[in-house]
DNA sequence: CTGAAAGCGCTTACAG
DNA sequence: CTGAAAGCGCTTACAG
């Protein structure tokens, strides 16, 4: 691999000038720049980056750490932080830690030492205790999903989802609406509970507990938890479930309980527009908006990183319902018009 | 951000005595060493990655370039790479070059600029001639999904995957059996035409070119072509289709037009084992071993790296059938017992 | 405009 | 075992 030093001695100017003329920023003769230009090409010269940032103190390089690269919003926030860190002329990795604490841990150090110029995170887990280090060394960071004490965020606002959802159904005249859990540990849980009260609330329905029932995240659980809402006394005529997979094996259930979906019972679930829109019924779901989420989160990390002393932000962004087939939607109430027959 | 020197300075020791008692590979003696461990620990010291790269001309550093975030065999690609990557210590990053031929080459580009010690490639569109300059610089890099000349390579074998659904449809007694292609500029698309044809070949099944239709890749092209299918004098009694959005849209034409799955038509597809999973009836497909072609290729990629000048190698694996409910199964296919009745 | 030189923060022979 | 020094490949004032 050539050097600086070898396009210089071939060219026969100063490793200076090949300097200049890489980077345009000192000008240099015509003459000289092609001699320059010439021996670059010939010899397929590529700068060494390391060499550059150690000087100059900067990678240009972003750093994502993702909890799960299955995730299925992991695309479009992708997608949304790319952009927005392109129009900067910034690089964006992707890194992957698996669910563990220590990998994310690992991942966080790994970053730190190749000196990338700011991180953005989605933690696993719940605990941030392992993140006080970074916070104190004034590493431009911005975590996603998690309101993390001190650090830049962006958050989807969970309760505002499961509440429209609520809502939504309530409209549609049901009555008794279930709420199937998902992973226990999702920080999201929390809030679309408070959502999902809230929107019992401000419909009129009365909040009752029995109507909550546990799911972890399986097409297996979502099934298991069909069966026993459907066989209850009094049968629920809605289910929230809190992700596609849920909702993908409640639907089976209500499949083989000879209930139509959504005439004798209407479903609803979150995120993951994809897996909704292919499940039949096509499934009514409060999605985050993780493009949007994606790019919000990059240009807030840009700015710290250009300012470092500004004061912490935390943008919530709300969700949005798509009402489809499964609520008892038609035309009608994919207008906004929510006419269902419960 | 501290460094070396000053952590050096603060335990009383040269610069040279922190970095062997950081690295190890030169005994300290215990109270130095402890002095500068207490130093670092103080300091939270985070050793500058590039600097220590620039010297020893090695990064630890994988770059995985991709082309679409979305795919569906991404995560268990990832997962399998990076499995291999941990086991010999060195860190995975991701890069998304969103199907656009000019970010494939700009993240090439920033990849060798940065010194990663490896690329792993699943490369946009069919043109191989902008890999040329990487080829002749020898820079290590494995592609994946494509066998590119000259190159190591990992690829599953689309034709066994086609070839075994087809003779798996006409071992349950199909007999006219269609295919919904996929996007034209998909590699793999040629080498599950052939399989197709092979398949019918070894059933006994004579090949009809009027059975093959364009499709493009979403639910509504899969629509689409199954409505002309199902409309079609001589109605095939099978379908294949490239992708599981084609499978969900075909789906739905076939329930729409009150047939059943897979009593009156079968469907089998490719790849996307989630979705193939959640769509009704649950749908056979022949799948890449995604996990295990992540870890095939790094393992490759690590080899290359540790000893430039070993030969070419492309390892071709198997694409396996995962036999579900849209092609008669029931409980005696799943157990490899096919026998369906028409 | 051009070149010589210092310095970014490490590692590693080499003396002692 | 320990330290002084060279050098990895760049950028950037500073003279000329």
């Amino acid at each position: 691999m050539s050097t600086i030093r070898e396009v210089a001695r071939l060219a026969r100017v100063s490793i200076g000038t090949v300097s200049n003329v890489l980077s345009g920023s000192v000008p240099v003769s015509a003459r000289l720049r092609e001699r320059v230009l010439a021996v670059v090409q010939q010899l397929d010269y590529q700068p060494n980056h390391l060499a550059r940032s150690l000087k100059i103190r900067e990678t240009k390089m972003i750093g994502m750490v993702i909890d799960d690269i299955g995730r299925p919003i992991l695309p479009q926030l992708m997608r949304g932080a790319e952009e927005a860190a392109l129009l900067q002329d910034y690089l964006l990795v992707l890194l992957h830690s698996d669910q563990k604490l220590e990998r994310e841990q690992q991942m966080l150090t790994a970053l730190r030492t190749r000196r990338v110029d700011g991180i953005l995170l989605a933690p696993t887990g719940t605990s941030h205790s392992h993140l006080r280090a970074i916070r104190e060394a004034k590493v431009p960071i911005v975590c996603l999903e998690r309101d993390v004490p001190g650090l830049d965020c962006v958050v989807a606002d969970h309760s505002t989802g499961a509440r429209e959802c609520v809502r939504h159904l309530a409209a549609g005249g049901r009555r008794s609406i279930a709420f199937i859990l998902g992973n226990p540990d999702d920080a999201a849980g929390a809030e679309r509970l408070r959502g999902y009260r809230e929107g019992l609330a401000e419909s009129g329905r009365e909040f009752d507990e029995t109507l909550i029932v546990g799911g972890a995240s399986s097409a297996d659980d979502g099934h298991r938890a069909g069966v026993s809402l459907l066989a209850r006394e009094r049968r629920p005529d809605a289910i929230l479930a809190a992700d596609a997979w849920l909702a993908a094996g409640l639907l089976r259930a209500i499949h083989e309980a000879r209930l139509r979906c959504p005439d004798d019972i209407a479903v609803a679930s979150f995120d993951d527009p994809f897996c909704c829109e292919l499940l039949r019924p096509r499934v009514t779901a409060a999605t985050q908006p993780s493009r949007e989420m994606g790019s919000k989160a990059m240009e807030l990390l840009l700015k710290r990183i250009q300012e470092p002393d500004r004061r912490r932000a935390c943008i919530r962004l709300d969700t949005f319902l798509t009402v489809r087939e499964s609520t008892g939607a038609g035309v009608a109430a994919s207008l906004g018009v929510t006419s269902v027959t419960g």
